[in-house]
DNA sequence: CGTCGCCTTGATGAACATCAAGGAAAGTGG
DNA sequence: CCACTTTCCTTGATGTTCATCAAGGCGACG
């Protein structure tokens, strides 16, 4: 996933020249993402007039910020390859980490009502991204009204995860909450069909301990504790899962919904 | 909000008579339902453009359902006079409170995707809905482009406003959230500019605890634990809130601006 | 080779769930 | 209307979970 052989023809970096159409069919083929488009339930018209008028790609090496919180909304961007954190600064000047997201992932929907950056995004290793200008998203939207319903499809599918994770957060022990995590980056890894019995967490686990709202500390010894139970296997930021079904029990049968859900 | 005067030309109860106009223009005045839409940001054309295509209003009484979990989403409500309780009922059996919604607030927009209900809605009190056939909203969006940008629009506020939801959680202590939860529905509860220092809770204790994600004892022990403290009063259900500014100061920074959002 | 960021593990304490028991309110049926 | 049941609420005692405090290790990087 990290070594992608970014075409000629590709604008990386922070470059924003106008470049209307890069490769068109050809790209999108290689790259697979469309089948991310079909797993998300975006249909084919949508995903090509998607392609059509992609402006470039954008290419993010680790450390490096797609967005920062409070700027303007000029782009919305759909993850190619790698990964993103998405961040807020509190008022009291404390970051709290609100998503990891993966390759499939269309960003900035909670931004479309205030027309400004919410958070921001800093990708955690070399990672691509899609670009599309807002403004032509809305005015493909007013040729093709079918995209409208397309991108609320996409909204709602969001909204769903959301309340999920709503509901992750009244589970009671943080085992719970820490097998459900595992499972979900599990399976958002590997969306994309590969198949392996690891995952590879690009994240700290501090960045993890302030997504699931816990202690660092605590994630250190969760780690410790599934690991001597014989459930995972790490090795630095490597997981390897060794039971898979007594992960799934500790996730609630909620969660399992949410974990199919993911996977489609 | 309880006794509302429900018109002649309008259907209560579940009859699903087609009629397609009630009374148009004269009813939103009445009803000031286009202040609460104005609220969250519907423009006048749209919520035009609904009351003239809703079919009906439909009035519950205290325990009646709007609709259940599973079925078909036939239907958009707004909420218009009252208040729903949202609940889901997990796999082993769980109630779980998702939501406790007022006027104003559009109903399902986590069901768009999958088109079916996720959740059951319940009346805590009578409660009067627009109601507007989902088919007709989306061929209404055809003519209309602009609609399906007012209701991305609404999507889009909503993932806002779960975010704000997810970060709560975090916050440590149950004073905090507690304290939040209050402001909360005070707010909620002010939308339509009445001016009072009271807000009266028609959910239980319990189904506040299962809300919050507390245990039920707590949620009592936290009302009295505040009435000691001066910061409110309570008889029943009834909820005084004598000192905002300790209410406010308890809610944290962030939970401010959510709060300033909710109240625009 | 020293610093810094990240991680681990142990000891302690506080917050909150759970257990328990009783009381008040609200619905139900005669 | 009153008895009866059921639901909802309160308050105390106890226990568990997890945050916090503390100290040290490891690896990356200049």
């Amino acid at each position: 996933m990290n070594n992608v052989n970014v075409r000629r023809s590709v604008i990386t970096g922070l470059n924003k020249s106008k470049v209307s159409f890069i490769s068109t069919q050809l790209t999108c083929k290689t790259c697979q993402i469309e089948q991310f488009f079909h797993q998300i339930g975006i249909d084919h018209v949508f995903s090509n007039i998607l392609y059509n008028h992609a402006e470039n790609f954008r290419r993010l090496y680790r450390g490096e910020h797609l967005f920062r919180q409070g700027e303007k909304l000029l782009d919305l961007f759909i993850i190619r390859t790698g990964i993103i954190k998405l961040y807020h600064i509190t008022g009291d000047g404390n970051e709290q980490v609100v998503n990891f997201c993966y390759p499939g992932e269309l960003l900035s929907l909670e931004s479309i009502e205030s027309k400004r950056h919410h958070y921001s995004a800093k990708a955690l290793d070399t990672t691509t991204v899609y670009n599309i200008q807002y403004n032509r998203v809305l005015t493909l939207c007013q040729k093709y009204p079918n995209l409208f319903y397309q991108l609320l499809k996409i909204a709602s599918h969001e909204i769903n995860n959301l309340h999920t994770l709503i509901l992750r957060f009244r589970q009671k022990t943080t085992e719970e909450i820490f097998a459900t995590f595992i499972l979900e980056t599990f399976y958002l890894q590997h969306k994309n069909g590969q198949i392996r019995d690891y995952i590879k967490l690009y994240m700290t686990k501090l960045d993890i301990a302030n997504y699931l709202g816990f202690a660092y500390e605590t994630v250190s010894r969760l780690f410790a504790k599934f690991s001597k139970a014989g459930i995972l296997d790490f090795d630095k930021r490597t997981i390897r899962i060794l039971n898979f079904n007594h992960l799934h029990s500790l996730a609630s049968s909620e969660q399992k919904e949410f974990l199919k859900s993911i996977n489609n």
